[in-house]
DNA sequence: AGTGGTTGAGAAACCCTTTTCTCAAGCAGA
DNA sequence: TCTGCTTGAGAAAAGGGTTTCTCAACCACT
């Protein structure tokens, strides 16, 4: 291991050429015999030349870094998309500035100014609520900007996943599984995917010729206790459902908890669906849920990928980009 | 804004001095006069003028940049302990590559190069466990290296939360708590952390003067099942304890639920502490539980501020650094 | 007037790579 | 032999800063 890196002087000093004809042969640009362009990738090799990526930036106007913007610390959804986010952009040869900024203004502006400072080729804004901005504004950078798993601007690319369709898919599951009466437990009314996936809900039935119980949509917090409650409230009445389609999997995992304390059995008695197939809930869950996977290792990869399009000047189509969900069937 | 980035040449001619002036007097070096500085400054910030870190890093051979290197996309370690890590730096000016390698060396060593050839100071190599490294080798790099929560070299500073002092403070509340018959029910034995804690468990019943029941370790796996499974085991014994340490929370949920199903009340006939202070199973466990925290992300905010240290050449003690953990205390 | 010390500021080199422009050599054709 | 074209390679500038070195101007003393 050398200890200081060789520089391209090194390289053509050894191969007796000057550096513009090295730096010629190692970018196969500009013309020389291809004996005297073997000879210096030859010689470059041996040295384990590798080019300085900061003056080779100078020149080029292009880092090849990109920024990652979130604010979710102990959240799951940024990992997986972070990491997506990470694969795309390695077989570009692009890197990625994390940066954490949870919900400070100022230490995201410190973070962008950063990152421009370091002459990011583009933003990536991710975030764990679909409908709520970054405590940052990132409208009129020189850089392009993409939105994951966060509220962007109109003029920019956004990626969600499409709680609809996952919503259908789940809807159309319990369906097929000849279930009759679905009722829906879900989170807070102001999320916006609430309301995404219980429209989606009500759509699935009406589609199928089912009728929307009185009160099939049931909306609390996002927590066990609340899926636990509602699946009191529903068995309190009349008309039990024999299908619960469940806003998160932790409702999900709370349903069918106190199902089970109620002696109902799942998935015989009433079929369960979750959502976003947080593995450590579904499949802890007894039975392990069936639930919706919102592929969001995917939808970093694709958030990746869209930004280093734009970088390129190449056309990316603006607006709201909606990737599609998977079915995870387990047992419930 | 400006559609063009200011340069410290645009600075100069409309203060009518020299670029090595004005780089002078924006850096607070060389000498001149208060009044040419001052005006320079101004002149600078009228123009929003912020100087390109890349030609910086060129000649200062410091980029203010390291490398963050994870084997973890879904875990729930490295999340905080990397926003500790950004956090901690960001006060020193210094940005983080992400780097996510999964177990793949190939990816890990395109990564490290990648890091390299952008000039980072440093790198950190954080994993999800303390025994493993990760799939590359980082010994014999030109810049200081740092480990945290993964197997480091023993000649390099590796950072890890003191899982004894945790485990201590864990049983050590359970016995003030007036419990006499304590059990541990952990993870497979081959983990690192499963002996610490089981080692701890012990010492602090003997120093307590209680005896280790005859089959008071109870090692299964890492999930709510197993806990369910040792309670049923611990039950139909005749010696059932009244306080359970577990080694995760995952564990502690499933000894919990278990209990609750055989009408065992939690706290009051059984105590039951967990590990990890994973919020997302520590809150929902009915009771909540208490738990260990293993401040993950002090652990990261620290790994940065000692490769920082290490980049400006100071001493820093290498080998293993225990961090505390703190007791959680909720309703268990 | 001559000497010496300080002060304020600029010229130029440097960091490492890329790129444009120039140029000598070689060769073909007239 | 002269002209014109191609080929291979190097000189130099650029990219945006930092740093060292130089130097003129000014002042205070002899």
């Amino acid at each position: 291991m050398p200890s200081e890196r060789m520089t391209i002087y090194d390289v053509a000093k050894a191969a007796r050429v000057s550096t513009a004809t090295a730096s010629k042969a190692l970018n196969d640009t500009g013309r020389m015999s291809a004996e005297t362009r073997d000879r210096i990738r030859r010689v470059a090799l041996e040295l384990g030349f590798r080019p300085n990526s900061l003056a080779r930036s100078l020149t080029s106007k292009r880092s090849f870094t990109v920024g990652l913007l979130t604010d979710d610390t102990y959240g799951r959804f940024t990992l997986p998309v972070m990491a997506g986010v990470s694969e795309g952009l390695i077989d570009h040869g692009v890197s990625v500035f994390l940066c954490t900024v949870e919900d400070n203004p100022d230490l995201a502006k410190i973070h962008v100014d950063a990152m421009l400072d370091k002459q990011v080729d583009g933003i990536i804004a991710t975030g764990k609520r679909i409908d709520k901005p970054l405590p940052v504004d990132l409208s009129h950078l020189s850089v392009p900007v993409v939105y994951a798993l966060t509220e962007g601007r109109p003029d920019a690319v956004t990626l969600v996943p499409d709680d609809r369709q996952g919503a259908l898919r789940a809807v159309e599951h319990l369906i097929a599984r000849g279930r009759k009466r679905i009722a829906h437990i879900t989170g807070p009314g102001s999320f916006r995917v609430v309301q995404e996936r219980a429209g989606a809900y009500s759509d699935a039935l009406c589609a199928a010729g089912l009728e929307v119980p009185p009160a099939g949509i049931l909306r609390g917090s996002w927590s066990e206790r609340w899926g636990h409650e509602a699946v009191a409230t529903l068995w309190s009445g009349a008309d039990r459902p024999d299908g619960i389609f469940c806003g998160n999997d932790q409702i999900a995992r709370g349903a069918v908890d106190a199902l089970r304390e109620r002696k109902v059995d799942v998935p015989s008695d009433v079929s369960v669906v979750g959502f976003d197939n947080w593995e450590i809930v579904a499949e802890q869950t007894r039975p392990p849920l069936t639930t919706v996977d919102m592929n969001l290792k995917e939808l970093g990869r694709q958030a990746g990928l869209a930004l280093v399009r734009l970088v390129n000047g190449e056309a990316v189509e603006k607006g709201l980009w909606k990737l599609p969900c998977s079915l995870v069937v387990r047992g419930s």
